[in-house]
DNA sequence: TTGAAAGCGCTAACAA
DNA sequence: TTGTTAGCGCTTTCAA
């Protein structure tokens, strides 16, 4: 069932079809009705294979989503979705999936369906990249860490800043009157810009700002063989460092996921959180207030940065306005999971 | 940059670009080396549009996902594409949004992508369906509630029985000794074929097996205002529940989010779990053993069923074999969060 | 082994 | 207000 079939059902031309379908003003009321409901009555769908093809140029927004299984992501999508909606654009939503390069969908999405902009939301790039820079038009990068020394990036950018945010969370815990802080990190050799070595960083300078010698005995790296920053991790990881004999009055973990395996491993341990460990966790989930105890975290402020990586998009497409980076400040949650020491 | 420019660039046929492209024998290596290295250079992507829309059929699956959301599905995508993988089909990830309906993306996408068939994951449908009917591609139907009264399914299905699980969910708690039981149900007015609905059945039908008269100040549904089967809906329906005053010793959930929830209602009302209330979820969500207690409950084999999925659809594109309905055993995962009664 | 050309289904420019 | 037509970028004949 193509438009031409239609056109022949109704007795009419394919260009009157088209513009029927697509609302044309130029159409007499009694074609469009009669060509719609043999559109119904036939069940046609136009092919959007075709209609990309011919199209000069869309209105679409296009959204490159890795991490469709990372509950970090949860709920943003429609905040992009709603966003792009009030500017005026169409979203079109692609889940790049774990085999695929972001750098390879973006090309392919882009001329398919002729993209006005991007936003890359996750997933792992660097700079310079040849092939991004040929994309042709302007994107945005949300919560990707990059390296950020160097160049100028080629694209707007909205995250937070990890060493900032870390070094404020194990600085409460400081505050709080902890001397032994423990840290389940992120895989041993990831990428100096990675989000785990990030959170390392600010974590010891915490403890250097405080006086507190940095002892890598309480550092226990998460495990190669397990999935990054997830439940099994944080509580396999936990539990090596609870073998080793570690002595430690609180921790820090490097997710919210993690904290809550970990949490679970203290409690096997016969470990009570958090009148004998405190616990601290990264990333704001929507599950850890709902946790006993609740749990206290850094609280990414997703919202916002969805809205904003779609705002500066829109000025990049409408203003040809050039990139910038922007950084959100994250929130110390404070809840129960932490434990003031006398 | 096309496949003409390509071609130029080159020196040759547009023909020869795109038989070196899709590595088509015929044609020499030195031409073939020769149009792969400038299209590296020039970054060209074919643009898939006119691609899709010149060849007479993929050799794809699509799957179409309702719930992006919906932490239920995670880890459920990979299992689709390797299964996919496996049997020798391409794979097409299509997440549906809210306001889509399932019906029109399945038509738009089938047609865009030439589609071989079609999986639906989640969200729902009603039958008879003429959309779907009109789809022309077999599809089948992964944990998609639908009415199973009446004439026979135009497509395979693959579930599990809510009722029978939900039962034997309640029996067991009957068989701890508790004759109390709660229940946090689905909404009020939610369809007869849906999953509250069934898992209500289910807990009735428990109850009257065992003798337990049903005692309506024991159900406490949903509420409207809050996310369906969402972790704050869960605690906000036993904040109600509690705040009825109802009497009870142990409290099914219809789903681990809720319960999850509910769980923290419960001890900030100063309840043990589970001392002075058990509670039993459903689903089988990945975090629940990490809990604290951790969860008893449902667990759908979510894996079988991908696999048994896509398994029928190729079944049905090979082999053209006729619709099937497949129903699996859920099972029972006793943890710590349901007490014997004395 | 290669090039030329037809045509996939649609939109938009043009002509009527 | 309508029909006709060119052509979007590609694959796939067909002919050389």
């Amino acid at each position: 069932m193509t438009i031409k079939d239609i056109a022949r059902i109704c007795g009419v031309g394919i260009g009157t079809v088209s513009r029927a379908i697509n609302n044309d003003p130029r159409v007499s009321e009694k074609t469009q009705e009669k060509i719609l409901r043999a559109v119904k009555e036939h069940h046609y769908v136009p092919n959007n294979s075709a209609r990309n093809l011919k199209m000069a140029e869309s209105n679409t927004i296009g959204l490159l989503f890795s991490g469709i299984d990372n509950p970090f992501f949860q709920g943003m999508i429609s905040i992009f979705e709603n966003a792009c909606d009030e500017l005026g654009y169409s979203f079109f939503l692609y889940a790049v999936r774990e085999n695929d390069r972001v750098e390879n969908v973006a090309m392919e999405v882009c001329k398919e369906r002729r993209l006005k902009g991007l936003i890359i939301l996750g997933g792992q790039l660097s700079f310079p990249n040849r092939r991004l820079d040929s994309l042709g038009v302007p994107y945005v990068l949300c919560t990707v860490t990059v390296p950020r020394d160097g160049d100028a990036l080629p694209c707007s950018t909205v995250s937070i800043d990890d060493e900032k945010e870390s070094f404020r969370a194990v600085s409460y815990l400081c505050e709080q009157g902890h001397r032994r802080i423990a840290i389940l990190a992120g895989r041993t050799g990831e990428s100096s810009y990675g989000v785990g070595t990030l959170r390392l960083a600010g974590y010891r300078r915490a403890l250097e700002e405080h006086g507190i010698e940095f002892d890598p005995a309480l550092v226990e790296y998460m495990s190669e063989d397990l999935p990054e920053y997830s439940m099994p991790n944080g509580y396999d990881t936990m539990k090596r460092l609870l073998a080793r004999g570690a002595d430690f009055t609180a921790v820090f973990a490097v997710s919210d996921t993690m904290a809550f395996g970990a949490v679970r491993a203290l409690r096997e341990a016969g470990r009570r959180v958090p009148e004998d460990c405190s616990i601290i966790g990264y990333d704001g989930q929507y599950y850890t207030e709902f946790m006993t105890p609740s749990l206290t975290t850094v609280v990414q402020p997703v919202s916002e940065m969805a809205l904003k990586s779609v705002e500066l998009l829109d000025d990049a497409i409408r203003r040809n306005a050039p990139p910038v980076c922007v950084t959100y400040d994250a929130e110390l949650r404070i809840r129960e999971s932490v434990m003031r020491l006398p």
